[in-house]
DNA sequence: CTGATTTGACCGCA
DNA sequence: TGCGGTCAAATCAG
């Protein structure tokens, strides 16, 4: 991770800010263990914040990488190609080149991912876990592979494989898609966005977003439930205008920094 | 009952 | 031969 972007910086910061925010919630928990109290929704909801402008720089972050990624090897157009014809099996070799990531959150990020796989790796102490594209069936050879960073165990080291040749298929109907869809839910082309998934759980050839990957990944990620009540909560409570202030950072965000490319953050507003 | 996850076994590469 | 990646049967959950 360098730092020679702003967006670059303020993913750091707000890396930061989301450890701050889960090791407040720890020591709220601490003081009172019995029940969930104001302050540590409180603190939860700055982590689910917090994370949010870290998967929206990251996606954006990936926007630009596979625009590249493109221009490299015009070719290979992943969204629009058909599926690979069906070859042996192949095993991916070691070390691989992959699309590397290290990130606050694992459960989403826009794509719907099955978990195949769980290994204990040497010199980790927390295991690796491997997951491909929901829509293998469709030819969709997409993989990715999620380490839990030693150093931070809040931070995920994020591996993707391959391309997803399935979103064309999942998007064709992307009308009546669009109709059911949520507001929120972004398109960033073939990068990928933490709430869509959650949002936007009627995709037309799977009958609803299952989001198959969020109960087996660490609590660090947005579990559905909690976009769901992110998005629904309409009572004027603590939490509520947390969020509202949380939306104005976005704003600030827009305002003072240049992304080129990120102004869909707006799009946490609905 | 169906689909998703878990987990031990297997395979291939270094 | 060990390690990492994948498979597939068993299990779980909705």
């Amino acid at each position: 991770m360098t730092l020679d972007t702003p967006a670059a910086v303020v993913l750091e910061l707000m890396t930061m800010g989301q450890q701050s925010a889960s090791h407040l919630g720890d020591l709220l928990r601490a003081a009172s263990p019995a029940a969930a109290s104001p302050h540590q929704e409180l603190a939860a909801e700055i982590l689910r914040c917090c994370g949010r402008v870290i998967d929206a720089l990251r996606a954006a972050g990936r926007k630009r990488k596979a625009a590249e990624y493109q221009d490299a090897a015009a070719a290979r157009c992943a969204w629009s190609s058909p599926p690979p014809p069906p070859g042996p099996p192949a095993k991916r070799a070691r070390g691989a080149e992959a699309t590397m990531e290290v990130t606050s959150g694992t459960a989403v990020d826009g794509f719907i991912w099955r978990k195949y796989g769980q290994k204990d790796i040497n010199g980790h102490k927390h295991p690796r876990l491997y997951y491909r594209c929901a829509h293998k069936d469709q030819g969709c050879n997409a993989t990715r592979r999620v380490q839990q960073t030693r150093e931070q165990p809040a931070a995920y080291e994020i591996a993707y494989y391959g391309e997803h040749t399935c979103r064309g298929a999942w998007q064709q109907g992307g009308a009546a898609a669009a109709a059911v869809a949520p507001p929120a839910v972004v398109d960033f082309g073939s990068s990928s966005w933490g709430s869509a998934a959650d949002t936007s759980r009627s995709s037309p050839s799977q009958g609803g977003w299952s989001s198959p990957s969020a109960s087996s990944e660490a609590g660090v990620g947005f579990g559905p439930q909690l976009a769901h009540e992110w998005h629904d909560t309409a009572a004027p409570d603590p939490v509520t205008e947390f969020l509202d202030g949380c939306f104005g950072w976005e704003s600030v965000l827009q305002d003072r920094f240049d992304f080129g490319g990120l102004s869909d953050v707006a799009t946490f507003q609905q």
